[in-house]
DNA sequence: ATTTTTATACGAATTTATTCGTAGACATGA
DNA sequence: TCATGTCTACGAATAAATTCGTATAAAAAT
């Protein structure tokens, strides 16, 4: 069963499926809509069956599992956040890298600086895997 | 005027005028198909008709500019390669990593390790950094 | 000269993602 | 009870990206 790739849309739910753990519709969907206003996201607010619907596709998909619980439906993330985020990368290191994650890395510091403690952290990291060699 | 973001197809023919500088629609579909076969890209190669055609979307939307040289044209990538890459990144952060970069760069060093070089490439850039902070 | 090749332009089919309306079932509260 | 609200399912409209067929003109080859 290989990993199959969300969509944008698909992702967003995932978040807050990873973050908050097993939810309905109706808590996916307002917490969706309550991201978007805050983070002064593009998109527009999603109605509840436009979210209904993206996350019964999910299932198909097997991106996650649900249980009724009385008339409602518990819906869970089946996929793991650093599996499908690894797979993301991958995909985007290729798109847009052309493969080369040493090129991506010098572009993501280089634009946007990380904070003093992300550096740091990022070379206790760089430090780790040379050890590992 | 602000950047505007390049689809995946868009991008791979960015990627080739990048490279080649000035280019016929021609010499862009073969080299295209070149490189889908050689890296085993998911995509099959591409009917020349399909390639005009988003060479002619990308010129209405600005990626590219083009000039008549007798009865063909050679077109020119007019969007920076690092400011294209850095719109996509930034978009790609954003989507996946919730806006942290620091957490794209873990992941990808963590994923799959770039070499001892290219790690002490990206320690070089976090001193800079770090200097000029 | 006439056939074949190689361009551009353009319309339209296809595919994928997103969005939402509507219907039917069930619960809740006036 | 019966009106209102909330759930799922599902069909279908819309939008965006991709693909390609066909028409037409010009050049090149025979």
């Amino acid at each position: 069963m290989s990993l199959s790739k969300p969509t944008d849309s698909e992702l967003e739910i995932l978040h807050i499926l990873w973050e908050q753990g097993p939810s309905t519709v109706r808590t996916v969907n307002d917490l969706l809509n309550e991201q978007r206003r805050s983070n002064h996201s593009a998109k527009e607010s999603a109605g509840y069956t436009t979210t209904l619907k993206l996350m019964q596709i999910m299932f198909e998909k097997g991106l996650v599992t649900r249980v009724e619980e009385g008339r409602t439906h518990a819906y869970t993330a089946s996929v793991q956040e650093s599996d499908t985020k690894g797979l993301l990368l991958q995909q985007f290191v290729d798109n847009a890298f052309r493969g080369s994650t040493a090129q991506l890395v010098m572009q993501a510091l280089g634009n946007q600086g990380a904070s003093t403690e992300e550096l740091d952290e990022i070379k206790g990291l760089i430090a780790k895997i040379e050890q590992g060699k």
